[in-house]
DNA sequence: AGGATGATGGACT
DNA sequence: GTCCATCATCCTA
C-alpha cells in the first residue's frame, strides 16, 4: 500500500506502470461540504504523444491543459456534452500523461453519492457516473490532488489482490495497448 | 442479458 | 459534418 507521500512518486512513473499501482486508492471529495470516498477499482493510462488515444496526442491545449502540469494534477473533461470525466496527471511535469479514473466502490458519503445520481445503484461504476456521484464538474480541473486541503484528493489505500490489464474502453485507436486495469471487485460487479 | 438509440457540446477534418 | 476516454432508457428475448 502506498503511503501519502508515496503517491507522488507513483503518480511520476510512466501511466502504464503507475495505473495499475494506483488500483485500490481513495478518491475522496468534499465538493459543498459532502464528503465521498471512493475505492477507484478501475483505471485507464494514456500516454500523451505517443499516445494515439490520448487527448494529448496532438499537444497542450486549453483544454488538456491540466494532464501536462505536476502528477496528481487533477483533469477534467466533458465528455459527449454531458458527462465529465477525471484523470490524474502523470510523469513528470509537461510530458501530458494521465489516468483516467474510470470506476470504483463507495466506502463512505453512500448518502450523498447516491442523492446527487438521483438513483441507489451504480453510483460509481463509470467515468461518467463516478465524476457525478463525487460532484466532480470543470470547477475542479486543475485541483492538485496530493494536497490534504484540497476539496477532491487521492489517498493510500489497500491494494487489489488481482489486476486484469484488457484494452481501453470507448476507444478505436491503439487497440493493442492494454492499459486498462481492473481489480477482481470490478469484474464481479 | 444484451443490443440500439438519443442526448448534447467541443474538438477536429 | 464527423467523431468521440458516456449514460440512461427502451426495446427484443
Amino acid at each position: 500500500m502506498p503511503r501519502a507521500h508515496d503517491l507522488e512518486t507513483l503518480l511520476t512513473r510512466a501511466p502504464e506502470e503507475a495505473a495499475p499501482l494506483l488500483l485500490g486508492s481513495h478518491l475522496v471529495s468534499n465538493v459543498d461540504g459532502f464528503e465521498v470516498r471512493v475505492r477507484i477499482n478501475e483505471v485507464e493510462a494514456y500516454k500523451g504523444e505517443d499516445d494515439p488515444a490520448s487527448h494529448a496526442f496532438r499537444g497542450e491545449t486549453d483544454r488538456n491543459r491540466s494532464m501536462f502540469d505536476n502528477p496528481g494534477t487533477l483533469y477534467v473533461y466533458r465528455s459527449y456534452g454531458i458527462h465529465n470525466c477525471a484523470n490524474s496527471a502523470a510523469g513528470p511535469k509537461g510530458v501530458g500523461w494521465g489516468i483516467l479514473i474510470r470506476s470504483g466502490e463507495v466506502i463512505d458519503g453512500g448518502g450523498f453519492a447516491a442523492r446527487r445520481r438521483g438513483r441507489r445503484t451504480d453510483l460509481t461504476d463509470g467515468p461518467g457516473k463516478l465524476c457525478q456521484a463525487l460532484g466532480i464538474t470543470l470547477e475542479q480541473n486543475g485541483t492538485d490532488l496530493l494536497d490534504p486541503r484540497s476539496t477532491v484528493r487521492l489517498e493510500p489505500g489497500d491494494p487489489p489482490e488481482f489486476v486484469m490489464a484488457t484494452p481501453r474502453v470507448g476507444v478505436s485507436k491503439a487497440q493493442d495497448r492494454m492499459w486498462r486495469f481492473v481489480t477482481a471487485v470490478q469484474l464481479s460487479a
